[in-house]
DNA sequence: GGAATGCTTCGGCCCAGACCGAAACTTTAG
DNA sequence: CTAAAGTTTCGGTCTGGGCCGAAGCATTCC
């Protein structure tokens, strides 16, 4: 502990198994209450509580009360960063049975990765955002051209909104089922919530998997440049 | 645990303050001995012992055995990218005074991140090399040009060799201090070494802190075209 | 009003695991 | 060969913290 902060606490905080699963449950971005994360790590509610007293305070959850119920989320995308590339060491040094990601074909796919698309479709879509000359890496960040702004904004995506919040509008997320980068920060959330809204596809309950539908995916790839 | 690599053995092994400090120490890419890790740790070489078998285990350390010493090193780049992500979840939700970075400013300029250069001028040197096209950033990796193939060349770096390894020779790696990216990857760790070799800058002692020499500095942003 | 639901606080149990002392083992030094 | 240094294994102690039962607040429903 010679410099920099302390990781140990948060660490701790993130190893235990019963809050790990809860936080893992929250990384699909939605908010849940405090009785379905208890279901979810098979604890009583007031182990629970005990449990996301802990986490906020620790800052990696963020509540907000409503009538009976308390809901809670992760605190924000970096929060999620962390929980990813911890899967990705898990899963590379997992004792043996190495699999490569999730194992079912559909979480493969598609999925939720805090509040934005990841799996195969969300980086062919980054992909082909940076084949049409949308979007610039800039090394430090992705960088929006003035072509990706009015594509974004034929989309439906209003950008001059999505700069005004402190929130990175571009940010390359690293998939750990790819392992390569996909679309995050506030545009790649911006772009999720127009493909529900378009009705090109739906998020399955209870799951982070995101099913498109036959015509979704067409009009997906079209208006992306996906292959 | 719905689905995904189990997070939390591995978060648990992090979360022990003696184990998070051995990390710690072994950011900055060195192979430290048992006994060495066990004073940093402030724990007596027994207990040093168990801990790092736990890591070992589990995959996150590497062991080579050298006489009556034993020398222990992270497991790859993919552990130090973890524990600056973790570093930087810390920085950020730690109680109130968040710092943005280190306090030390010559620790803020240039330091070691687990084999190559972090900081300031590492931020500086990728920015440098991308605009002057010597390297590209296409989304998912960033991919090396001829002319910048050519270019390390006459720097005294051979990417055949290089290329040979199963370790990505281009990477972007997150700096915590600076919420950039810097040049990671073997590419990354050559330069270094080159620096190093060049006695443009040398490793303080017990410290991630790189110091330049005037000479250089200057001979170093002539090279990369920075500023 | 009473009853049900969701959540929290309190108290106590219990176990994993961090720690060290002592001693053995291995390699280098003299 | 003996001595010393580095490391490991064993045995035992002890504390931190996860867990639940019971009870206590809120809020909503009837």
């Amino acid at each position: 502990m010679r410099h920099g902060p302390d990781i140990a606490p948060i660490a701790a905080i993130i190893g235990d198994p019963a809050r790990a699963a809860m936080l893992v449950a929250l990384m699909d971005g939605r908010a849940l209450t405090a009785g379905e994360l208890a279901h979810e790590a098979g604890v009583t509610p007031q182990t629970a509580s005990g449990h996301l007293n802990k986490m906020t305070d620790a800052g990696l959850l963020v509540v907000r009360k409503q009538g009976r119920h308390r809901y809670v989320a992760l605190a924000g995308d970096e929060v999620g960063q962390v929980l990813e590339a911890l899967m990705g060491v898990a899963a590379a040094t997992g004792h043996g049975r190495t699999r490569t990601g999730p194992k079912e074909p559909a979480l493969r796919a598609a999925r939720v990765c805090y509040d934005h698309l990841a799996g195969e479709q969300a980086v062919a879509l980054l992909r082909g955002l940076i084949d049409q000359g949308a979007i610039l890496d800039h090394g430090d960040t992705l960088e929006l051209t003035d072509m990706g702004t009015a594509r974004f904004a034929a989309f439906g995506i209003d950008l001059a909104i999505l700069r005004k919040s402190r929130r990175p509008v571009c940010r390359a997320c690293l998939d750990w089922s790819e392992r390569r980068f996909h679309l995050g920060g506030s545009l790649g959330a911006a772009v999720l919530t127009q493909i529900y809204a378009k009705g090109w596809a739906k998020r399955e309950d209870g799951s982070r998997v995101v099913t498109f539908t036959d015509q979704g995916m067409q009009a997906f790839s079209d208006a992306f440049g996906i292959n």
